[in-house]
DNA sequence: CATATGTCAGAACTACTGACATCA
DNA sequence: CTGATGTCAGTAGTTCTGACATAT
């Protein structure tokens, strides 16, 4: 059956949408396209993203860590013992505060964050093919500026609470 | 206590990160901040996406609408329920074709969609603040050009499956 | 005792799957 | 009968809350 036209009433062309939602709607494309494809090495998002700032940063404590990446602790954890079981990471108490956690990347973990990092280059360029080089450090630097004053006030919200 | 400076790797400053990273970040920021200021009028974000769009594109089928934003059809029932029992969208059913329900946004939901689509402009206009008007425009065209890339290239994986 | 850090169990929310009823 | 549309129950995955153990 032929459908009705009034039930089509802006057919492939998409008018101009408002930025906050494109935001939440590519971000939301480009956290699943990285899921999927780190599914085929075996490892979920926050434990490549894990690994990917241990490598990059260094050893840190859990607590900061979670900040960084804004998993919640208590999801931390479990991330945390699944890099440990798989040998990628591990974590030793602080010897000069004893209830932290000191997590660091291991040789091994190493290892399997270049394959995990080419994964992810991998998706981002396919998912950013339609933009030029330009175009892209363009985004990126935007982008990079909404999170740094996201942050900033974040920070502020905490430090003055009243 | 004073923090082992060792922990604090790169304080404040932050390095050049992945622009996939970058965008599932701010993506997920927008999408909190529209969550939380859309339950001061007591309303989930798909409630009001609905209601934007059927202001915006008009009666359509509620497959269409699912599609056009991604809702998954019984997840969608429950949204237009709950639309319905408040009195702002009503469904009936199409004339041409009894299986379908056309869902239409009512004269209360129309006064309703004002109010949420100025608290989404707010939202949006805080979140973006750092950046200047022609900057804005920029990221929109940029962010727009890589979900219609992507939508399309969803679309050709729809129609050819092999 | 009061606070910080990490751990754990359970609640809440989201998104999907599969079965089903209705209709073309 | 086959396929399309909408509905519903149940499942899995994620994120948060609150209680708790240990250490300062």
């Amino acid at each position: 059956m032929i459908l009705p036209v009034e039930q089509i009433p802006n057919p492939g062309e998409e008018r101009p949408e408002r930025c906050g939602f494109l935001l939440g709607r590519v971000g939301k494309l480009a956290s699943r396209q990285f899921a999927t494809a780190l599914e085929t090495v075996d490892m979920k998002p926050p434990e490549a993203a894990v690994l990917m700032n241990l490598r990059d940063r260094g050893p840190m404590t859990q607590q900061a860590l979670g900040e960084l990446l804004h998993i919640d602790p208590s999801n931390l954890v479990g991330v945390l013992n699944e890099l440990e079981e798989s040998g990628l990471a591990l974590r030793r108490r602080d010897a000069n505060d004893r209830r932290r956690h000191i997590v660091e990347i291991s040789p091994a973990g190493v290892e399997r964050v270049a394959v995990v990092a080419d994964l992810v280059a991998e998706v981002e360029a396919h998912l950013l093919a339609v933009l030029d080089e330009q175009e892209r450090d363009q985004l990126r630097a935007l982008l990079a500026r909404v999170v740094q004053a996201a942050a900033a006030e974040d920070r502020a919200e905490v430090a003055v609470p009243a």
